[in-house]
DNA sequence: AATCAAAATTGTAATAGATACAAATTTGTA
DNA sequence: TACAAATTTGTATCTATTACAATTTTGATT
């Protein structure tokens, strides 16, 4: 981990007490800018600290979404996403392999300050779904073999 | 169902042959825009039709939603939660008592037009979190009863 | 150093939303 | 009426997540 000290500095300034394993934790999202879950984390920090529980993994990554040191994306059904990048951004996720990608929105601050009747708003998020050039070029390569065109 | 007629125009118009139970599950939908889940839609529909399948709901909704005839939410954690509204609207959860209200957003629009790289956008969610009216009152009362202030 | 309570971690068991799949039923057409 | 295609059903299964009790670690106090 290149970023141990930066780990706990941002445990520090999210007000969460420092452990072998937050900090392990914490380092990975931060390192593994790719919105990992749950799982991939632990696999990620088993093989380092082999007496990881995955409960752990789980119970660390929710008190880090909870004090605001990391977000917690929901933008895929199956499983949550984590992300150590706390500025603000928009995610896409890819519908065919499911791959999700960091989006740069200008304006999505402009969005987020909104106060509605007595709703208090804590937190927003700007999913897009669809294709990635990837899959976009799969899918199209797809159609031709279907309906080939000479 | 006041709405048949409807449900039975927005299956053809997104492409879906209506069937009986597509009928029920498309209307349900329509008529209860508390962004229910698919358990939801089955217990409020097994009753008419008994011989209802949830898989036959799963199936449907997901269907449904990559017809583009209903939304499918991410919002919440645990459950898929599907839409009628088709108008862009943006989506607020309480963090608390996880209920799920609308959100009118003017200027989301001018958001979802945008082309990022090789992404090819062709939906967009705007998700706010916080807590609602109800909520943040509890909240601020079982506040005080931990620090009652005399 | 020794003690002890609070905090953190671990491991197992359970929950629940969602899906796979094959059988049964319905639909539409020849 | 017959028959293939489409739809629905029911069961079994999967898997992400949580509950919970036991164990370990931490940190303060003597």
């Amino acid at each position: 981990m290149k970023t141990q000290i930066e780990a706990i500095e941002r445990l520090a300034q999210f007000g969460v007490k420092p452990s072998l394993q937050r900090i392990a934790i914490m380092g990975y999202v931060m390192d593994n800018l790719v919105h990992p879950t749950a799982d991939t984390v632990f696999s990620g920090l088993s093989a380092s600290i082999p007496t990881l529980s995955k409960t752990t993994v789980y119970n660390t990554l929710k008190l880090l979404a909870r004090q605001g040191a990391i977000l917690e994306l929901s933008i895929d059904d199956k499983n949550v996403r984590y992300d150590a990048n706390i500025f603000r951004h928009a995610h896409f996720r890819c519908k065919r392999c499911g791959g999700v990608h960091d989006v740069p929105v200008g304006d999505f601050e402009a969005l987020t300050l909104k106060y509605a009747g007595d709703l208090t708003i804590t937190e927003s998020q700007l999913y897009y779904k669809g294709y990635c050039g990837k899959c976009r070029a799969n899918a199209d390569a797809e159609a031709d073999e279907e309906a080939p065109e000479p």
